[in-house]
DNA sequence: GATGCGGGTTATCGACCGATAGATAGGCGC
DNA sequence: GCGCCTATCTATCGGTCGATAACCCGCATC
């Protein structure tokens, strides 16, 4: 602080300019973003961002051209790398039985969504008017949703998929087991509510509890015909 | 400016100015506020506000102090008289069977809660870091979640509230079924997903699945002096 | 030890936005 | 039909924010 013969060296506002390779500045840049954007929302001021991260705010703009860029880059940080491709094959694993495999995966699931940053991004990305939220979703609905499903019915002795299509009803059961789990994040994350310490634990019985209760749903919203498949009945009359 | 005989008319950009009480023209500006800041969240501008009511910015400022009353007067216009005291009444209602209370008051609630407006006023007010989702929630939960669990227990033989307190775990669950009906809205209009036409149906079904599937957990969750009440058992083998 | 590459900074622009001041005009009371 | 009250408008201020321009300087290179 004391008056230095390196006059320079008082005019600088800025602590000693830390100096790092294009590459490293830009990842850090990246990385602040997700957790700035997600904690304030993307109208969050990039000289705030700057401040956050140690550096001028023009400096954001030497790394991205506009805030619209860095705002897609948080994007591609927190949806990408998110998806483990080994739920599709935990599923599929004809080995263990099914109602073991579900609750598995949910646990999982839950594990990997259950975040501060997930759970924010995605509802602010919902909010902004994206439509990354949607394809995600159709993303879940395809490759998970179809799956659950179809365990259901075979465990419960149900005709395949194949023979009796899904149906939306069957979807919105499985959509109300994923949302349960969800909204254990926004009840934290976004209301700063109190939620149970072993989330685990709760994941695992609502599970349980759909496990329970949606077979009867499903056999009850089978359409009339199909729910006579076990003896095997011609396509048309 | 041209000299024109009447010259004011011409000066005029804005159409025939329309006169108002003030009581009316604030209610205007409230429900407005509340229809654009619903949509566009609570970042939107006064200009933009003024102009989807046909009227000047700086009106807006004779009504409001500032944006910040604008919106608190959002939040009382969505939040308040959105309460039914009748579904305290209906569910306390022991004439009809618990079942059919908890699946009624849930469609009438998820009637009451599925819009636009609520869903996203929730959201938004939610990420801005406002108590009032806390505040209603703790509503919900003392008036309503304690309601339903007392008669899921007395409907199926176990000991009252009273006797053993409601555990978090049994909360959750009807976290869950909340969560299951809400997540329907935050599909349709904060993700923009389509949903199924026949909501009531759906929320009908979340109920009854809900209903079939949870007891077995609750029953499970009572802690063990009390699952053991029917056979008494000494505390340690 | 001059040179220049490139990461980092200061200074500033122009648009936007909340808010205020003061002019304007619609319509009621007399 | 005159005058006043007040609802509404025009004009504008001051701060904010994204973005740009131009300069600074540590270090590798020769």
């Amino acid at each position: 602080m004391a008056a230095q013969p390196r006059a320079a060296a008082n005019r600088r506002r800025h602590p000693p300019r830390t100096r790092l390779s294009a590459d490293e500045r830009e990842r850090l840049i990246a990385r602040g973003a997700v957790s700035f954007f997600c904690e304030v929302g993307f109208g969050g001021q990039t000289r705030e961002l700057a401040k956050r991260l140690g550096i001028t705010q023009p400096l954001l703009y030497r790394y991205f051209p506009n805030k619209e860029a860095l705002i897609d880059r948080v994007y591609r940080e927190v949806y990408l790398n998110r998806w483990d491709p080994r739920w599709e094959e935990l599923l599929d694993n004809h080995a263990r039985p099914a109602r073991e495999r579900i609750v598995a995966f949910y646990r999982d699931y839950a594990k990997a969504v259950l975040s501060y940053e997930w759970i924010r991004i995605f509802m602010f990305s919902g909010l902004r008017g994206m439509n990354l939220n949607s394809r995600y979703l159709t993303l879940v609905r395809d490759r998970i949703y179809t799956r659950v499903l179809r365990e259901l019915r075979r465990e419960h002795g149900m005709p395949s998929p194949a023979e009796v299509p899904l149906s939306e009803m069957e979807f919105e059961l499985v959509w109300a087991l994923h949302a349960s789990i969800f909204y254990i994040g926004i009840r934290k994350w976004i209301y700063g509510l109190e939620i149970p310490e072993n989330v685990d634990e709760v994941v695992q019985n609502l599970a349980t509890s759909f496990l329970d209760g949606v077979p009867a749903v499903m056999q009850r919203a089978l359409p009339p015909p199909a729910r006579a498949t076990k003896r095997r009945v011609p396509p048309s009359g």
